[in-house]
DNA sequence: CATCCCATGTAATATGTTACATGATTAC
DNA sequence: GTAATCATGTAACATATTACATGGGATG
Protein backbone atom coordinates (compact mmCIF):
# COMPACT_ATOMS: atom_id res chain seq x y z
CA UNK A 1 0.00 0.00 0.00
CA UNK A 2 3.20 2.34 0.29
CA UNK A 3 3.52 2.82 -3.75
CA UNK A 4 0.43 4.60 -4.28
CA UNK A 5 0.98 7.14 -1.32
CA UNK A 6 4.49 7.31 -2.70
CA UNK A 7 2.86 8.68 -6.00
CA UNK A 8 -0.10 11.09 -4.20
CA UNK A 9 2.95 12.35 -2.81
CA UNK A 10 4.87 13.29 -5.53
CA UNK A 11 1.82 14.25 -7.82
CA UNK A 12 0.48 16.72 -5.19
CA UNK A 13 3.92 18.98 -5.73
CA UNK A 14 3.22 18.37 -9.46
CA UNK A 15 1.14 16.51 -11.78
CA UNK A 16 2.84 14.25 -13.67
CA UNK A 17 2.61 10.90 -15.91
CA UNK A 18 3.87 7.61 -15.38
CA UNK A 19 7.34 8.57 -17.56
CA UNK A 20 7.73 11.51 -15.40
CA UNK A 21 7.56 9.57 -12.10
CA UNK A 22 9.42 6.78 -13.01
CA UNK A 23 11.90 9.03 -13.71
CA UNK A 24 10.81 11.15 -10.02
CA UNK A 25 11.41 7.79 -8.39
CA UNK A 26 14.84 7.37 -9.85
CA UNK A 27 15.82 11.32 -8.89
CA UNK A 28 14.80 12.02 -6.00
CA UNK A 29 13.05 9.60 -2.86
CA UNK A 30 13.94 6.33 -4.76
CA UNK A 31 17.59 7.19 -3.40
CA UNK A 32 16.21 6.83 0.25
CA UNK A 33 12.65 6.37 0.53
CA UNK A 34 11.08 4.48 -2.05
CA UNK A 35 12.19 3.25 -5.28
CA UNK A 36 9.21 2.33 -7.90
CA UNK A 37 9.36 0.89 -11.69
CA UNK A 38 7.42 1.80 -14.61
CA UNK A 39 5.54 -1.36 -14.83
CA UNK A 40 4.71 -1.13 -10.94
CA UNK A 41 3.46 2.26 -11.99
CA UNK A 42 0.88 2.85 -14.47
CA UNK A 43 -0.53 0.00 -13.39
CA UNK A 44 -0.84 2.01 -9.89
CA UNK A 45 -2.11 5.08 -11.94
CA UNK A 46 -4.89 3.28 -13.82
CA UNK A 47 -6.14 2.08 -10.43
CA UNK A 48 -6.03 5.53 -8.36
CA UNK A 49 -7.88 6.89 -11.52
CA UNK A 50 -10.79 4.31 -10.79
CA UNK A 51 -11.26 5.07 -7.23
CA UNK A 52 -10.94 8.63 -7.87
CA UNK A 53 -7.81 9.58 -5.96
CA UNK A 54 -6.04 11.34 -9.37
CA UNK A 55 -7.32 12.47 -12.12
CA UNK A 56 -6.73 12.88 -15.83
CA UNK A 57 -5.83 16.30 -16.43
CA UNK A 58 -4.13 16.03 -19.92
CA UNK A 59 -3.33 13.71 -22.87
CA UNK A 60 -0.41 14.88 -24.68
CA UNK A 61 1.80 13.30 -27.32
CA UNK A 62 2.29 9.80 -27.82
CA UNK A 63 -0.16 8.84 -25.63
CA UNK A 64 0.92 10.59 -22.91
CA UNK A 65 -1.20 10.78 -19.90
CA UNK A 66 -0.65 13.57 -17.13
CA UNK A 67 -2.53 12.97 -13.76
CA UNK A 68 -3.28 14.79 -10.67
CA UNK A 69 -3.99 14.18 -7.11
CA UNK A 70 -7.62 14.81 -5.88
CA UNK A 71 -9.01 15.91 -2.87
CA UNK A 72 -9.82 12.42 -2.17
CA UNK A 73 -6.54 11.74 -2.99
CA UNK A 74 -4.91 14.26 -0.42
CA UNK A 75 -7.46 12.84 2.21
CA UNK A 76 -6.86 9.43 1.70
CA UNK A 77 -3.43 10.09 1.78
CA UNK A 78 -3.67 12.01 5.11
CA UNK A 79 -5.69 9.43 6.65
CA UNK A 80 -3.11 6.92 5.84
CA UNK A 81 -0.01 8.82 7.41
CA UNK A 82 -1.91 9.86 10.09
CA UNK A 83 -3.14 5.80 10.67
CA UNK A 84 -0.07 3.87 10.01
CA UNK A 85 1.60 3.09 12.98
CA UNK A 86 4.91 4.91 13.14
CA UNK A 87 6.39 2.12 12.97
CA UNK A 88 10.06 1.34 11.41
CA UNK A 89 9.03 -1.96 10.52
CA UNK A 90 9.62 -3.11 6.49
CA UNK A 91 13.09 -1.73 5.44
CA UNK A 92 14.57 -2.61 3.10
CA UNK A 93 17.67 -1.29 2.11
CA UNK A 94 19.85 -3.23 0.53
CA UNK A 95 22.99 -0.04 0.75
CA UNK A 96 22.33 -0.50 4.64
CA UNK A 97 22.80 -4.19 4.81
CA UNK A 98 25.76 -4.27 2.57
CA UNK A 99 27.45 -2.13 5.17
CA UNK A 100 26.36 -4.15 7.98
CA UNK A 101 27.76 -7.15 6.60
CA UNK A 102 30.87 -5.16 5.56
CA UNK A 103 32.91 -6.96 8.76
CA UNK A 104 32.87 -10.40 6.83
CA UNK A 105 35.50 -8.67 4.59
CA UNK A 106 38.88 -8.98 5.13
CA UNK A 107 40.18 -5.67 6.09
CA UNK A 108 41.82 -4.23 2.39
CA UNK A 109 38.55 -5.47 0.78
CA UNK A 110 36.43 -3.43 3.63
CA UNK A 111 38.59 -0.58 3.63
CA UNK A 112 38.25 -0.45 -0.29
CA UNK A 113 34.24 -0.42 0.40
CA UNK A 114 34.36 1.71 2.33
CA UNK A 115 35.76 4.75 0.45
CA UNK A 116 33.20 3.73 -2.37
CA UNK A 117 30.57 4.13 0.21
CA UNK A 118 31.90 7.59 1.61
CA UNK A 119 32.50 8.21 -2.26
CA UNK A 120 28.77 7.42 -3.16
CA UNK A 121 27.11 9.29 -0.22
CA UNK A 122 29.24 12.09 -0.86
CA UNK A 123 27.89 12.43 -4.41
CA UNK A 124 24.22 11.20 -3.16
CA UNK A 125 24.82 14.74 -1.10
CA UNK A 126 25.74 16.49 -3.96
CA UNK A 127 22.91 15.01 -6.43
CA UNK A 128 20.57 16.27 -3.55
CA UNK A 129 22.04 19.75 -2.81
CA UNK A 130 21.63 20.36 -6.17
CA UNK A 131 17.88 19.18 -5.97
CA UNK A 132 17.36 21.52 -2.69
CA UNK A 133 19.10 24.58 -4.45
CA UNK A 134 16.68 24.07 -8.44
CA UNK A 135 13.62 23.36 -5.12
CA UNK A 136 14.60 26.61 -3.58
CA UNK A 137 14.60 28.83 -6.90
CA UNK A 138 11.25 27.18 -7.86
CA UNK A 139 9.18 27.30 -5.16
CA UNK A 140 10.93 31.11 -4.15
CA UNK A 141 11.12 29.82 -0.27
CA UNK A 142 14.83 29.28 1.76
CA UNK A 143 13.51 25.67 2.58
CA UNK A 144 12.65 24.49 -0.75
CA UNK A 145 8.68 23.81 0.10
CA UNK A 146 7.67 20.14 0.75
CA UNK A 147 9.99 18.86 -1.38
CA UNK A 148 13.09 20.84 0.27
CA UNK A 149 12.20 19.32 3.56
CA UNK A 150 12.57 15.89 2.15
CA UNK A 151 15.22 16.45 -0.01
CA UNK A 152 17.33 17.74 3.78
CA UNK A 153 16.66 14.62 4.93
CA UNK A 154 18.20 12.82 2.06
CA UNK A 155 21.10 14.87 2.65
CA UNK A 156 21.56 14.82 6.40
CA UNK A 157 21.01 10.72 5.92
CA UNK A 158 23.85 10.71 3.57
CA UNK A 159 25.95 12.42 5.66
CA UNK A 160 25.44 10.77 8.20
CA UNK A 161 26.64 8.12 5.79
CA UNK A 162 29.84 9.67 4.96
CA UNK A 163 30.62 10.39 8.37
CA UNK A 164 30.17 6.70 9.56
CA UNK A 165 32.27 5.61 6.66
CA UNK A 166 35.28 7.96 7.80
CA UNK A 167 35.12 6.57 11.15
CA UNK A 168 34.67 3.11 10.45
CA UNK A 169 38.01 2.54 8.71
CA UNK A 170 39.59 2.91 11.75
CA UNK A 171 37.93 -0.13 13.43
CA UNK A 172 37.69 -2.59 10.83
CA UNK A 173 40.18 -5.84 10.84
CA UNK A 174 40.70 -8.58 12.74
CA UNK A 175 39.72 -12.34 11.73
CA UNK A 176 36.39 -13.42 10.62
CA UNK A 177 35.50 -16.58 12.65
CA UNK A 178 32.89 -18.00 11.33
CA UNK A 179 30.62 -18.06 14.88
CA UNK A 180 32.65 -20.58 16.66
CA UNK A 181 31.53 -23.12 18.21
CA UNK A 182 28.15 -23.11 19.70
CA UNK A 183 29.66 -22.50 22.93
CA UNK A 184 33.24 -21.09 22.92
CA UNK A 185 33.39 -18.92 20.28
CA UNK A 186 36.72 -16.66 19.09
CA UNK A 187 35.83 -13.13 19.55
CA UNK A 188 38.56 -11.42 17.07
CA UNK A 189 39.09 -8.33 19.14
CA UNK A 190 40.12 -5.77 16.51
CA UNK A 191 41.92 -3.40 18.89
CA UNK A 192 39.65 -0.58 18.36
CA UNK A 193 39.85 2.51 20.42
CA UNK A 194 38.50 6.16 20.36
CA UNK A 195 34.47 5.94 21.88
CA UNK A 196 32.16 5.98 18.92
CA UNK A 197 29.88 7.74 20.98
CA UNK A 198 32.05 11.22 20.57
CA UNK A 199 31.09 11.11 17.06
CA UNK A 200 27.77 10.42 17.28
CA UNK A 201 27.27 13.39 19.46
CA UNK A 202 29.31 15.40 17.38
CA UNK A 203 26.34 17.41 15.30
CA UNK A 204 24.52 17.88 18.39
CA UNK A 205 25.75 20.67 20.24
CA UNK A 206 24.77 23.24 17.88
CA UNK A 207 21.14 22.03 17.97
CA UNK A 208 19.79 23.20 14.60
CA UNK A 209 16.10 22.73 15.32
CA UNK A 210 16.48 26.24 17.77
CA UNK A 211 19.39 28.06 16.04
CA UNK A 212 18.15 27.55 12.70
CA UNK A 213 14.27 28.58 12.96
CA UNK B 1 19.15 -12.20 -2.87
CA UNK B 2 19.64 -10.04 -0.25
CA UNK B 3 17.90 -12.00 2.32
CA UNK B 4 20.42 -14.83 2.33
CA UNK B 5 23.64 -12.95 2.77
CA UNK B 6 21.51 -11.03 5.64
CA UNK B 7 21.27 -14.38 7.16
CA UNK B 8 24.75 -15.32 6.40
CA UNK B 9 25.88 -12.49 8.13
CA UNK B 10 24.41 -12.64 11.09
CA UNK B 11 25.21 -16.06 11.54
CA UNK B 12 28.77 -15.02 11.10
CA UNK B 13 28.45 -13.46 14.50
CA UNK B 14 26.82 -16.08 16.17
CA UNK B 15 25.23 -19.74 15.38
CA UNK B 16 21.60 -19.71 15.28
CA UNK B 17 18.18 -21.09 14.76
CA UNK B 18 15.67 -20.14 12.16
CA UNK B 19 13.24 -18.66 15.92
CA UNK B 20 16.51 -16.41 16.87
CA UNK B 21 17.24 -15.22 13.67
CA UNK B 22 14.07 -14.31 13.43
CA UNK B 23 14.31 -12.36 17.13
CA UNK B 24 17.62 -10.38 15.49
CA UNK B 25 15.75 -9.25 12.25
CA UNK B 26 13.33 -7.71 15.05
CA UNK B 27 15.90 -6.60 17.41
CA UNK B 28 18.87 -4.96 15.09
CA UNK B 29 18.86 -5.13 11.44
CA UNK B 30 15.03 -4.61 11.07
CA UNK B 31 15.23 -1.53 12.10
CA UNK B 32 17.19 0.13 9.44
CA UNK B 33 18.65 -2.40 6.96
CA UNK B 34 16.75 -5.34 6.28
CA UNK B 35 13.85 -6.98 7.75
CA UNK B 36 12.36 -10.31 7.08
CA UNK B 37 9.50 -12.94 8.93
CA UNK B 38 10.12 -16.29 9.85
CA UNK B 39 8.11 -17.61 6.91
CA UNK B 40 10.83 -16.56 5.05
CA UNK B 41 13.71 -17.29 6.95
CA UNK B 42 13.00 -21.12 7.44
CA UNK B 43 13.23 -22.23 3.75
CA UNK B 44 15.60 -19.98 3.37
CA UNK B 45 18.28 -21.95 6.00
CA UNK B 46 16.84 -25.11 4.66
CA UNK B 47 18.35 -23.83 1.03
CA UNK B 48 21.40 -22.70 2.21
CA UNK B 49 22.32 -25.75 3.83
CA UNK B 50 21.58 -27.64 0.71
CA UNK B 51 23.72 -25.54 -0.84
CA UNK B 52 26.26 -26.02 1.45
CA UNK B 53 26.69 -22.64 2.78
CA UNK B 54 25.80 -23.41 6.21
CA UNK B 55 25.49 -26.34 8.38
CA UNK B 56 23.68 -27.74 11.40
CA UNK B 57 25.80 -27.69 14.71
CA UNK B 58 23.19 -28.67 17.41
CA UNK B 59 19.22 -30.08 17.01
CA UNK B 60 17.69 -29.24 20.28
CA UNK B 61 14.76 -29.29 22.11
CA UNK B 62 11.55 -28.61 20.06
CA UNK B 63 13.08 -29.06 17.04
CA UNK B 64 15.18 -26.36 17.40
CA UNK B 65 17.73 -26.35 14.75
CA UNK B 66 21.12 -24.41 14.92
CA UNK B 67 22.85 -23.40 12.20
CA UNK B 68 26.59 -21.69 11.32
CA UNK B 69 27.76 -20.00 8.00
CA UNK B 70 30.65 -22.32 6.80
CA UNK B 71 33.55 -21.32 4.97
CA UNK B 72 31.91 -21.62 1.71
CA UNK B 73 28.91 -19.71 2.82
CA UNK B 74 31.68 -16.82 4.06
CA UNK B 75 33.15 -17.37 0.27
CA UNK B 76 29.48 -16.85 -1.21
CA UNK B 77 28.81 -13.50 1.01
CA UNK B 78 32.13 -11.66 0.44
CA UNK B 79 31.68 -12.63 -3.67
CA UNK B 80 28.66 -11.17 -3.21
CA UNK B 81 29.87 -7.57 -1.36
CA UNK B 82 32.51 -6.97 -3.72
CA UNK B 83 30.86 -7.83 -7.21
CA UNK B 84 27.53 -6.30 -6.67
CA UNK B 85 27.04 -2.54 -7.80
CA UNK B 86 27.83 -0.25 -4.72
CA UNK B 87 24.52 1.35 -6.08
CA UNK B 88 22.01 2.85 -3.23
CA UNK B 89 19.11 1.32 -5.77
CA UNK B 90 16.34 -0.58 -4.87
CA UNK B 91 15.56 1.06 -0.96
CA UNK B 92 11.84 0.51 0.40
CA UNK B 93 11.68 2.90 3.51
CA UNK B 94 8.49 2.37 4.42
CA UNK B 95 9.84 5.13 7.34
CA UNK B 96 11.63 7.49 5.55
CA UNK B 97 8.32 7.50 2.88
CA UNK B 98 6.62 8.96 5.42
CA UNK B 99 9.02 11.40 6.35
CA UNK B 100 8.33 12.41 2.21
CA UNK B 101 4.84 12.92 2.81
CA UNK B 102 4.78 14.66 6.01
CA UNK B 103 4.44 18.26 3.51
CA UNK B 104 1.01 16.84 2.73
CA UNK B 105 -0.42 16.90 6.07
CA UNK B 106 -1.98 20.12 7.69
CA UNK B 107 0.63 22.10 9.95
CA UNK B 108 -0.74 21.01 13.32
CA UNK B 109 -1.17 17.36 11.97
CA UNK B 110 2.49 17.41 10.97
CA UNK B 111 4.25 18.79 13.73
CA UNK B 112 2.64 16.09 15.46
CA UNK B 113 4.20 13.38 13.45
CA UNK B 114 7.98 14.73 13.44
CA UNK B 115 7.47 15.14 17.43
CA UNK B 116 6.68 11.36 17.76
CA UNK B 117 9.52 11.05 14.80
CA UNK B 118 12.16 12.43 16.76
CA UNK B 119 10.87 10.31 19.85
CA UNK B 120 10.91 7.28 17.94
CA UNK B 121 14.27 7.74 16.62
CA UNK B 122 15.40 8.91 19.94
CA UNK B 123 14.08 5.33 21.50
CA UNK B 124 15.99 3.89 18.27
CA UNK B 125 19.36 5.50 19.15
CA UNK B 126 18.76 4.26 22.60
CA UNK B 127 18.07 1.01 22.16
CA UNK B 128 21.19 0.41 19.69
CA UNK B 129 23.73 2.50 22.57
CA UNK B 130 22.07 -0.24 24.82
CA UNK B 131 22.78 -2.91 21.43
CA UNK B 132 26.10 -1.36 21.20
CA UNK B 133 27.60 -1.17 25.01
CA UNK B 134 26.40 -5.10 25.07
CA UNK B 135 28.63 -5.77 22.42
CA UNK B 136 31.30 -3.63 23.87
CA UNK B 137 31.49 -5.93 26.95
CA UNK B 138 30.83 -9.64 24.55
CA UNK B 139 33.49 -9.11 22.37
CA UNK B 140 36.02 -6.80 24.52
CA UNK B 141 36.70 -4.53 21.99
CA UNK B 142 36.14 -0.73 22.23
CA UNK B 143 34.25 -0.57 19.03
CA UNK B 144 32.26 -3.40 19.87
CA UNK B 145 33.22 -5.73 17.04
CA UNK B 146 32.00 -6.38 13.52
CA UNK B 147 28.34 -5.55 14.86
CA UNK B 148 29.63 -3.02 17.04
CA UNK B 149 30.37 -0.79 14.18
CA UNK B 150 26.90 -1.62 12.51
CA UNK B 151 25.84 -0.78 15.41
CA UNK B 152 27.11 2.77 15.08
CA UNK B 153 25.62 2.92 11.64
CA UNK B 154 22.32 2.80 12.90
CA UNK B 155 23.25 5.11 15.77
CA UNK B 156 24.35 7.56 13.71
CA UNK B 157 21.51 7.11 11.25
CA UNK B 158 18.50 7.75 13.54
CA UNK B 159 20.22 10.65 15.08
CA UNK B 160 20.44 12.33 11.51
CA UNK B 161 16.54 11.41 11.30
CA UNK B 162 16.39 13.33 14.84
CA UNK B 163 18.32 16.40 14.20
CA UNK B 164 16.03 16.19 11.54
CA UNK B 165 13.07 16.10 12.65
CA UNK B 166 14.13 19.07 14.91
CA UNK B 167 14.77 21.54 12.13
CA UNK B 168 11.56 20.26 9.91
CA UNK B 169 9.39 21.39 12.79
CA UNK B 170 10.07 25.26 11.73
CA UNK B 171 9.75 24.39 8.04
CA UNK B 172 6.61 22.84 7.56
CA UNK B 173 3.10 25.36 7.17
CA UNK B 174 1.54 26.32 4.49
CA UNK B 175 -1.33 25.33 1.99
CA UNK B 176 -1.09 22.46 0.15
CA UNK B 177 -2.44 23.04 -3.28
CA UNK B 178 -3.24 19.12 -5.05
CA UNK B 179 -0.75 20.55 -7.31
CA UNK B 180 -2.46 23.29 -9.10
CA UNK B 181 -3.11 23.40 -12.80
CA UNK B 182 -1.06 21.31 -15.39
CA UNK B 183 1.22 24.65 -16.11
CA UNK B 184 -0.42 27.69 -13.61
CA UNK B 185 0.91 26.50 -10.07
CA UNK B 186 0.20 27.37 -6.98
CA UNK B 187 3.46 28.21 -4.97
CA UNK B 188 2.79 27.82 -1.29
CA UNK B 189 5.36 29.32 0.22
CA UNK B 190 6.09 28.24 3.46
CA UNK B 191 7.90 31.42 4.78
CA UNK B 192 11.11 29.18 5.56
CA UNK B 193 14.35 30.58 7.04
CA UNK B 194 17.36 29.48 8.11
CA UNK B 195 19.72 27.78 5.51
CA UNK B 196 19.79 23.71 6.82
CA UNK B 197 23.33 23.49 4.92
CA UNK B 198 24.11 25.09 8.32
CA UNK B 199 22.72 22.04 9.99
CA UNK B 200 23.86 19.72 7.32
CA UNK B 201 27.42 20.28 8.14
CA UNK B 202 26.82 20.78 12.01
CA UNK B 203 28.41 17.11 12.31
CA UNK B 204 31.89 18.14 10.14
CA UNK B 205 33.88 20.34 11.89
CA UNK B 206 34.93 17.32 14.46
CA UNK B 207 35.75 14.58 11.68
CA UNK B 208 35.40 12.07 13.44
CA UNK B 209 37.30 9.72 11.12
CA UNK B 210 40.67 11.82 11.65
CA UNK B 211 40.17 12.39 15.75
CA UNK B 212 38.68 9.37 17.00
CA UNK B 213 40.80 6.63 15.25
C1' DC C 1 -3.45 -30.76 33.19
C1' DA C 2 -3.84 -26.25 31.41
C1' DT C 3 -1.61 -22.38 29.67
C1' DC C 4 1.99 -19.94 27.74
C1' DC C 5 5.89 -19.46 24.99
C1' DC C 6 9.29 -21.83 21.98
C1' DA C 7 9.98 -23.43 17.39
C1' DT C 8 8.89 -24.59 12.99
C1' DG C 9 6.08 -25.14 8.76
C1' DT C 10 3.06 -23.87 4.76
C1' DA C 11 -0.65 -21.78 1.74
C1' DA C 12 -2.70 -17.77 -0.09
C1' DT C 13 -2.01 -13.33 -1.27
C1' DA C 14 0.37 -9.10 -2.28
C1' DT C 15 4.14 -6.71 -3.97
C1' DG C 16 8.08 -5.90 -6.86
C1' DT C 17 11.57 -6.91 -10.81
C1' DT C 18 13.12 -8.23 -15.31
C1' DA C 19 12.34 -8.89 -19.77
C1' DC C 20 9.76 -8.51 -23.68
C1' DA C 21 6.93 -5.64 -26.68
C1' DT C 22 4.81 -1.76 -29.28
C1' DG C 23 4.19 2.57 -31.33
C1' DA C 24 4.64 7.85 -31.57
C1' DT C 25 7.39 11.90 -32.04
C1' DT C 26 11.52 14.51 -32.50
C1' DA C 27 16.02 15.62 -34.25
C1' DC C 28 19.18 15.06 -37.64
C1' DG D 1 13.91 8.25 -43.49
C1' DT D 2 16.18 6.54 -39.69
C1' DA D 3 17.95 6.65 -35.08
C1' DA D 4 17.10 8.05 -30.51
C1' DT D 5 14.11 8.82 -27.03
C1' DC D 6 9.43 9.36 -25.20
C1' DA D 7 5.67 6.76 -23.39
C1' DT D 8 3.06 3.04 -22.27
C1' DG D 9 1.81 -1.90 -21.65
C1' DT D 10 2.11 -6.79 -20.03
C1' DA D 11 3.79 -11.58 -18.86
C1' DA D 12 6.83 -14.37 -16.22
C1' DC D 13 9.29 -14.67 -12.41
C1' DA D 14 11.07 -13.56 -7.73
C1' DT D 15 10.38 -11.87 -3.29
C1' DA D 16 7.78 -10.78 0.89
C1' DT D 17 3.61 -10.64 4.10
C1' DT D 18 -0.32 -12.48 6.43
C1' DA D 19 -2.75 -15.94 8.18
C1' DC D 20 -3.36 -20.43 9.35
C1' DA D 21 -1.52 -24.57 11.49
C1' DT D 22 1.03 -27.93 14.50
C1' DG D 23 3.32 -29.69 18.32
C1' DG D 24 7.00 -29.71 22.17
C1' DG D 25 8.45 -28.25 26.64
C1' DA D 26 8.34 -25.35 30.76
C1' DT D 27 5.68 -23.39 34.56
C1' DG D 28 2.30 -23.30 37.84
Amino acid sequence: MALRYAILGLLLDRPSSGYDLTGRFEDVIGAYAWDAKHSQIYPELRRLDLEGLVEVVDRGARGRVTYRCTKEGLAALRAWLMAAPASTGGVKNEHALRLFLLPALEPDDALEVLRQTEAGAVAQVEHLEAEFAALQERTGSASGGPLGITAQFGILSFRATAQWARWARDHVGGEVVLGGDVEARGDGDPGGDGDPADIANAGRSADPGSTAG
